[in-house]
DNA sequence: TCTGGGGTCCTAGGACCC
DNA sequence: TCTGGGGTCCTAGGACCC
């Protein structure tokens, strides 16, 4: 059996621990620069409010509302989960799946005392940490997940829902939707629904032939699983990343260079930080620009991917390299609206193969990288860094800020003793 | 006026090789 | 009229996840 953990509404949890005046009413964690919507309570979604909905559209029912705003704060956000992480150790062995989720190996675990264990989980979390969980426990990882949305649906459940026998998951099954199964979303639903598959039951009676052509060894692998047959492994030690990325949209289009390569520099070197948290080494450096894909007149998307003779992990190299690369796309008069920084062909860092020209001094350089890394960990992110300055434009807006609860000794609440 | 920011895996098709 | 066959590698695109 396995069980998955899913915080409930994980953002707007993490906000209402520290902030008790958020309870009960609608709320939303906005995107950067306050732009959309990437978390809602149940009273957000219960007045219609959308994910990933742009606010400007919503204004009138935010206002009707009096729906609470915040802005993101992901260290907070991570800083919670990892407690809550944490504690479910405390249980089972644990595979670490997103910010908000984490799979439970409960297998030779005794299937008659999984209830009250997942009970004994879910309020332990709930105690220690003040978030909200729903743990689903199934056959396989897919049925888990089915099992923790019955969870969410059904509050008497009090936060743990198991399913194993097979009687009862058919009859699960045979009430819920086709596209709430996880791995089938959008595209998939639809071309199900109209081939008339429309709860998970019906998917299951599909022939597997016909699921395999439709939908790749991927669909089949779900088709399984709804079957009761485990067959999505998710590793337990977190694989390296084959693409780190880092891009943002700006506050308001820019169109001076200077500025753009101020941006492209930082997230470089963001992305050169996360490459070495890894220990790795790239091969290929990759810089995008956009204008704003909204609007009508001419539109710019350019990129550039530049392959590196030898891999690297150096912020100072990547930073030159991509700043060679935007100096090659970037075109004046037009107003960019968005840039990123993706490194590819990532590699272990140990066994690199140093060209025989090699010009630069490798050693040297991660000395100073090794320094700068523990610089930024100790003092703080953005401590000393190799990019070119800061543009007020540039910095990313938070109107609904809350603070660092939970990783600055400054923010920390205070309890005051009534006398 | 205004639409997030990360990731994964799979497949098909073209280039190229012998 | 007739136009090999099998393999690899790479890339773009499409689906999905949170």
């Amino acid at each position: 059996m396995v069980g998955i953990c899913d915080a409930n509404n994980f953002y707007i949890s993490c906000e209402r621990v520290f902030n008790p005046a958020l309870n009960g009413r609608p709320a939303v964690v906005l995107s950067n620069n306050d732009r959309c919507i990437i978390a809602r309570s149940n009273e957000a979604k219960a007045i219609g409010l959308k994910m990933g909905q742009p606010i400007y559209q919503v204004r009138d029912t935010l206002r009707t509302y009096n729906v609470a705003l915040c802005s993101p704060n992901f260290p907070l956000y991570q800083d919670m989960s990892d407690r809550m992480q944490a504690i479910l150790k405390r249980f089972a062995p644990t595979i670490v799946y997103s910010i908000d989720e984490a799979f439970l190996d409960f297998r030779g675990f005794d299937p008659g005392k999984l209830d009250a264990l997942g009970h004994t989980i879910s309020r332990t979390v709930r105690h220690s940490t003040g978030l909200p969980v729903s743990i689903g426990i199934a056959p396989t990882k897919t049925l888990a997940k089915i099992a923790s949305k019955l969870c969410k649906k059904y509050p008497k459940l009090n936060g743990c829902c198991l399913m194993h026998k097979a009687e009862d998951i058919e009859k699960v099954l045979k009430k819920f939707p086709v596209g709430d199964v996880w791995g089938i979303g959008p595209r998939y639903e639809k071309m199900l629904n109209a081939a008339g598959v429309n709860t998970a039951y019906d998917f299951t009676q599909m022939p597997p032939q016909w699921v395999r052509k439709k939908m790749s060894v991927v669909g089949l692998r779900t088709w399984k699983e709804l079957r009761g047959e485990p067959c999505i492994e998710i590793d337990e030690i977190a694989p390296d990343k084959q693409h780190i990325c880092t891009s943002r949209s700006f506050p308001s289009e820019v169109s001076d260079f200077d500025m753009l390569h101020t941006a492209v520099a930082s997230f470089t070197a963001t992305c050169a930080e996360k490459l070495r948290r890894q220990k790795s080494v790239c091969g290929e450096l990759y810089v995008f620009i956009y204008t704003d894909w909204h609007k009508e007149q001419s539109q710019s998307f350019e990129r550039r991917i530049v392959k590196l003779v030898t891999p690297t992990d150096s912020t100072l190299e990547l930073t030159a390299m991509a700043a060679d690369a935007l100096r090659q796309i970037y075109r004046s008069g037009f107003g960019y609206k968005k840039a990123g920084v993706i490194l590819g062909d990532i590699s272990p860092r140990t066994g690199v193969q140093v060209s025989l020209f090699d010009p630069i001094d490798r050693g040297k350089h991660s000395r100073l990288m090794s320094v700068m890394d523990d610089l930024n960990r100790k003092q703080g992110r953005g401590t000393v860094g190799v990019a070119a300055g800061r543009h007020k434009l540039l910095e990313t807006v938070h109107e609904h800020l809350s603070r660092q609860f939970t990783t600055d000794i400054n923010d920390i609440l205070k309890v005051k003793a009534k006398d």
